[in-house]
RNA sequence: GCCAUCUUAGCUCAGUCGGUAGAGCGCGUGACUUGUAAUCUCGAGGUCCUCGGUUCGAUUCCGGGAGAUGGCUCCA
């Protein structure tokens, strides 16, 4: 893999990056997402000064594959501006594969003038373009872009003083730079216009919608190939193609967009995860609850949820004179749990854990197969505990969140650690303690970590963790947060050693986020090859023609007895074609049995990942099968 | 929700310059009885997303709707 392809976020073309990837916020009214989300990027981590793998373009000292990146985003609002004279022009960024400018075009244009517009950059790159910068006043500023409404906004957002014009070629941008010092430095090879996209002028749903181009931009021409054949290998990994391929879900828009359906064999991956889960939770001092999937508005008034959460909750139903609404959290439920009776500090600290399926409303656009969905399972957790015992406690959620990812074979995890923005509840005290907490805990752990400054929610300080997949996309999974607002609003109380009524502190934490999302997510980094323990049909049985069918039932009787997921193909097909069949559905054993393996009770052992093949006796092929599950093995 | 593109058989996709449609895979059937990635035969299967308009006639053109896909944070 490329450097370029080992760059943060890689995302396929189908996700965006998001900062929204939470594993779940109690309030997450500030921020889209939930515990959905492609790829993400936290915000401690922008694209900013990364990516410094920029290689030189030609002489002199390397330029920053950023500055790269900007420079071409200039070249294409001057050829833009060149071939649609009259088009608005908005703001041009790198970002993390490339740059993007946004546009008001007077006709609205298509992805075949991309082309057009790609090759009149190259012609201004092979032109040799100097990049000049221009200081002037605010008010020269403003003549030069009279007849630019989004470019006056911007300077009128400018401290008084000097403003930086940049100009190549004539075309003249509103620009802090810094700029590549001639067009050259673009290498022609290394960009390639992506796509067309709406984009609101600042994000804000009520300015005018601008018409965005994307497109990839790298140093050199390797580093793009090797990013476009990234993105290649992760279509090919869809969720929804692979989904469809190996009959794990389905989604049904006419049933209700959003929603999936867990077809047999998805049920087998999610049986034996879940099962596992449970053995996990129960022996890391755990309890499972399960709670109600509606509750009446009191609770998500006094939550605070129909405050700050309404738009993303379903309208309520009404239920003998009450307003009941579908749940978009657990967290009210345990605490109901929680108020049922007096607890004392030697109850605490409380772990309970709950794979509670929760509704919520998201825009029909944001949709994407398991990725984000609107209805999905978490796995969720809230650890109730007094001040003395919460350092401990996260250190543990933390230890266990890296044995599950460990265990299901992701190595590469980064921890974020986000901090008090600047609307919170809950004293500053409490913020520190519980920040140092956190921070210890990913110190124990020789976690790498990261900083989100003011990226907490306004309730309390939050670990994220994200895990790397095979092809070198992160996705935020595990989060660990602190909740100083729950506790207050429902009046949650322990009765300490000193007979005084306190208040515990609340940890919410979900490690593998949404059971949905991260389905997604496994069957993107193991293209649908599982571990054998989570894979939904382990073993298949092919006889080499079908006089040896009463053999290959026998073999099917033999290891189903010993409780492994295995069938044989006695269709009528070709043996070739039964093994394609098999390789296709990334069955981990193919056992092909013909005259010998009969008369030696002996299977021929082919393997999904292509190593030689090999005969063993049936017995010894039990035992290893049994072995590999037993130890959840990721290899065959 | 908004912008762009798209929606034809279970799946992947052709096609009709307006005269109601095809392939491959899959499924069913018959034959063949095979040693490590596709045996051959025949057949079934479509309100061409939906509603309306234009037209003698619409899957095709126009408009509304639904759904899908890529985006809608990256600050000059």
């Amino acid at each position: 893999m490329t450097g370029a392809t080992r760059a943060r976020t890689r995302h396929r073309d189908g996700i965006r990056d998001s900062v929204t990837g939470e594993g779940f916020s109690v309030f997450a009214a500030d921020r889209e997402g939930s515990v959905q989300r492609g790829p993400s990027r936290g915000r401690g981590q922008r694209a900013r000064k990364g990516d410094s793998m920029a290689s030189s373009s030609h002489s002199g000292a390397p330029t920053p594959v950023e500055t790269i990146r900007h420079s071409a985003a200039h070249v294409m609002a001057e050829a833009v501006t060149k071939l649609y004279p009259g088009t608005r022009v908005g703001i041009g960024p790198a970002i993390d594969d490339g740059f993007y400018y946004d546009f008001q075009f007077d006709k609205p244009i298509q992805p075949e003038d991309l082309p057009a517009i790609e090759k009149e950059m190259r012609r201004i790159i092979q032109g040799g373009a100097e990049f000049r910068r221009r200081e002037v006043s605010k008010a020269e500023a403003r003549l030069s872009f009279a007849s630019e409404p989004f470019k006056l906004e911007l300077i009128e957002g400018l401290e008084d003083g000097t403003i930086s014009l940049y100009e190549q070629d004539g075309f003249t941008d509103l620009c802090r730079g810094p700029h590549v010092a001639n067009s050259r430095e673009i290498r022609t090879d290394a960009f390639k216009l992506r796509s067309i996209a709406g984009a609101y002028w600042r994000g804000d749903e009520k300015r005018p919608m601008l018409t965005r181009i994307y497109a990839y931009c790298f140093s050199t021409k390797a580093e793009l190939e090797g990013h476009l054949k990234m993105l290649e290998e992760a279509e090919k990994r869809d969720n929804r193609k692979l989904g469809n391929e190996l009959k794990l879900f389905s989604t049904h828009e006419e049933a209700g967009p959003g929603l999936i359906y867990w077809h047999p064999k998805g049920g087998r991956f999610r049986v034996e995860l879940e099962n596992w889960w449970r053995q996990e939770h129960y022996a890391n001092g755990y309890e499972i609850l399960y709670t109600p999937h509606i509750g009446k508005s009191w609770l998500w008034e006094t939550s605070g949820h129909l405050g700050f959460y309404k738009g993303n909750m379903y309208s309520p139903m009404k239920i003998d004179e009450d307003n009941y609404y579908a749940k978009p959290m657990n967290c009210p439920f345990h605490i109901m749990i929680y108020q049922n009776e007096t607890h004392s500090y030697r109850d605490l600290p409380l772990r309970w854990a709950e794979l509670g399926t929760v509704y919520r409303y998201e825009k029909s656009g944001v949709l994407h197969g398991l990725m984000r969905v609107r209805g999905f399972t978490q796995d969720d957790a809230h650890i109730i505990c007094t001040p003395e015992q919460v350092e401990d406690e996260i250190l543990e959620v933390l230890r266990f969140s890296l044995h599950i990812w460990k265990t299901l074979g992701f190595k590469d995890i980064k921890a974020y650690l986000a901090t008090k923005p600047a609307e919170s509840v809950g004293e500053k005290e409490r913020w520190d303690t519980a920040l140092e907490s956190l921070r210890k805990a990913v110190d124990k752990e020789g976690i790498p970590y990261e900083m989100d400054e003011g990226g907490g929610a306004f309730y309390g300080p939050k670990i994220d963790l994200k895990i790397k997949d095979a092809i070198g996309r992160e996705w935020q999974m595990t989060t660990i947060q602190f909740d100083f607002n729950l506790p207050e609003r429902f009046g949650m109380e322990y009765v300490d050693k000193d007979g005084l009524h306190k208040r515990p502190y609340m940890v919410h934490r979900a490690l593998l986020g949404s059971i949905e999302r991260f389905f997604g997510v496994f069957i993107e980094h193991t293209a649908g090859a599982f571990p054998v323990w989570l894979m939904p049909d382990q073993v298949m049985v092919i006889p080499v023609a079908s006089a040896f069918d009463d053999y290959a039932k026998k073999v099917v009787a033999e290891l189903r007895k010993a409780g492994i997921r295995v069938s044989a193909d006695l269709s009528d097909a070709r043996m070739n074609a039964k093994i394609r069949t098999a390789q296709g559905q990334k069955i981990p054993y193919m056992l092909v049995v013909g005259q010998k393996e009969a008369d030696e009770a002996a299977v021929a052992v082919r393997f999904r990942d292509g190593r030689d093949q090999v005969t063993l006796a049936l017995d010894e092929f039990k035992a290893r099968v049994l072995a590999r599950i037993a130890e959840k093995s990721l290899d065959l």
